[in-house]
DNA sequence: GTCTATAAACAGATAGAC
DNA sequence: GTCTATCTGTTTATAGAC
């Protein structure tokens, strides 16, 4: 892997694990195994770095999701699959955290990136849900654009419960609760 | 206000704003109007004075939830007055974003409170759901430990797609999305 | 209790040799 | 392209005067 794809991957990780703020040019070239001159050959500086690694990330993230939209089944069985993929919970999502980082939501350039994946990511969702509800999978009376950012919610808040307790449980609990809801066991009165 | 009293405020706005490693023992003396002979002395340093902001942000919390859920009203109501009153969507929770902060999570007095606050609300929140099952209000097949991380979960998850989007729309969408799936809008099939 | 002085280490670069 | 040197400001304190 040439220098500049490396410093490009030690600033992803550092970002999920520390976040902007907490992440130091000197930590990225120490794991990257690269100089400062080397970084700032490659890159204008941390924003630059941090931009091309949110970016890819960002990518990444939004190609993961849609391979589980587009995989064959039902409304309900496409966001079930989704959200229990295999995750690393107790890391969170590397998209997310970045919306806690006072630096990088004041910077257009840096957030553009991580707003453009949740208004995919709630769009695809809601287009699944419209199919599920138009096929008579899902209940007539449900909104399709309202319930795909309450899925969306689910998993990101499902996140910070793992975190706080250092378990993945609740993670478990939430998406098995958002689940139930949508499958409508909530019929039955 | 005491000088030790403006400290605490201090660090917990910006604990808030900021996170923990984003946060300077200056900034805090700075916005208290207090010298740094002044904190050293009141607290043993950054972490001391961060576990009394945290406490205090902690239980503040906790007593404020508490006031919607022993309300009047069917479960419903108490969920839907909690999920819909006034918060500051765009600055996101101000427990939640600690789970984001690698130092606190590391610390397991820093985390603690912050644990303590997501068990109490799910099982409070759980008590609730329960009680509107039992009485009939909500589905008899309603799971209520569940749901209630999912009903934490959309909050969390809401107020982190807010800040992405630098709207509240996203937030407010997942409250009215989760509330319809409880209400059984999905019941007409 | 509060203030100023001092300090080692780190943050975030820039400059120029190789 | 990579390396070392240098630099300004910040972080997180400690020491001691007032």
């Amino acid at each position: 892997m040439s220098t500049s794809e490396r410093l490009i991957e030690s600033t992803r990780e550092l970002l999920w694990e520390r976040g902007y703020v907490g992440t130091s040019p000197k930590a990225i070239q120490q794991r990257a195994g690269a100089g400062q001159g080397s970084m700032y050959h490659h890159f204008a500086g941390k924003p630059d770095l941090a931009l091309a690694a949110i970016r890819r990330t960002a990518e990444e993230m939004r190609a993961r999701a849609e391979e589980q939209f587009s995989a064959p089944g039902t409304a309900l069985e496409r966001i079930s699959a989704y959200l229990q993929r295999e995750r690393d919970v107790l890391k969170g999502c590397p998209v997310g955290r970045l919306t806690q980082d006072p630096e990088v939501m004041a910077d257009e350039a840096l957030r553009a990136p991580v707003d453009d994946t949740f208004i995919r990511l709630r769009g695809r969702i809601a287009e699944v849900l419209a199919e599920g509800r138009d096929r008579g999978e899902l209940a007539a009376g449900l909104d399709p654009v309202a319930t795909a950012s309450t899925v969306v919610a689910v998993l990101q808040g499902g996140y910070v419960l793992a975190r706080a307790a250092q378990s993945t449980e609740p993670f478990q609990q939430a998406v098995t609760g958002v689940l139930g809801l949508l499958a409508g066991h909530a019929t039955a009165r």
